[in-house]
DNA sequence: ACTATTTGATTAACATGTTAAATAAAACCA
DNA sequence: TGGTTTTATTTAACATGTTAATCAAATAGT
């Protein structure tokens, strides 16, 4: 008998079966419902941030560097969700494009301060009305209760 | 004065300004909130999944390929959520690996159909119950309610 | 049958993700 | 003070993400 190809198991239901030794079905898996919704959710915004030659990394570099001001490397990475040797890299770039700034910190030499420039608060003032308008219409279809009840879980996951 | 360094806002209230003009606060973005979920979770995951050189993309292929049986190559990254040129470059090193197998679809020459191998099994047999301990551990601390709660509304906004 | 179009998969090029190692400056401490 | 340890950042190496281009096979339309 061939078993090679056939499924592990052969219906859906949503809870592991009663010997609990085989894999979560990918329906309720949580890491791949995240990141189903991520990717629903980011296919929105990314056409509209490739027309201002930004991806999802560097609008959340340059959003958070517009909210928080100035901040060094760790801080920012923290923050924007991005690994430190990716930001390093991401700001070579960035500035290059002229949108961040870089100064050493005087008191402490290992620390590289990150802000942006004017020309990146331009792109902000530009990107930010149609990033808005994408989340209301995400609030619209999906339900604005609904909104603040997933956020207020997705922000319970994180503590849990 | 210089702006420049200032930030955008002072505050961190939850909603966007009167002008709407802004960008939302990171905080109560969907988006972000989405990531920080993601890479809380898997933070409980990888370290396990590294202990079998497993990365969580392959983890992803590899349990559906176990669930599903053989399926084709577009199937295969449209259920796993990693991009066609991704998956070709996986299977290049799984197969590599002995953990799939391939063969030509008789009836359409264009399709590789994809199937995992005993080795693969046993790597799932061997991993599931430990990606199960996680997974029951994360649902004791978060709340099973919540989980099936966040579920649903993950499911919901894919769709919305 | 023949061409044009569509589709499945791969390749290319560049960006970020991920882990480990290297580097330099700061903090610690005997 | 001098040596050790910790911390901030960078580099390296390899994997995946992303978009566009390419290629081959199947389909559609004439």
């Amino acid at each position: 008998m061939v078993i090679g190809s056939d499924p592990l198991v052969g219906d859906n239901s949503s809870s592991a079966s009663a010997d609990g030794a085989q894999p979560r079905l990918t329906r309720r898996s949580l890491p791949i419902a995240l990141l189903r919704a991520r990717e629903s959710v980011m296919a929105k915004f990314r056409p509209m941030l490739a027309k201002h030659d930004m991806n999802e990394q560097q609008w959340r570099v340059i959003r958070i560097l517009g909210e928080a001001g100035e901040l060094d490397a760790t801080e920012l990475a923290d923050r924007a969700l991005v690994l430190a040797p990716s930001l390093t890299r991401m700001i070579k770039s960035l500035k290059t494009r002229k949108l961040i700034a870089l100064r050493k910190d005087k008191q402490d030499g290992r620390r590289t301060l990150i802000s942006i420039t004017p020309a990146a608060r331009q792109l902000i003032a530009e990107i930010s009305p149609e990033s808005l308008q994408i989340y209301r219409d995400l609030e619209r279809s999906f339900g604005v209760e609904d909104m603040e009840r997933l956020l207020d879980l997705l922000e319970a996951v994180v503590k849990a």
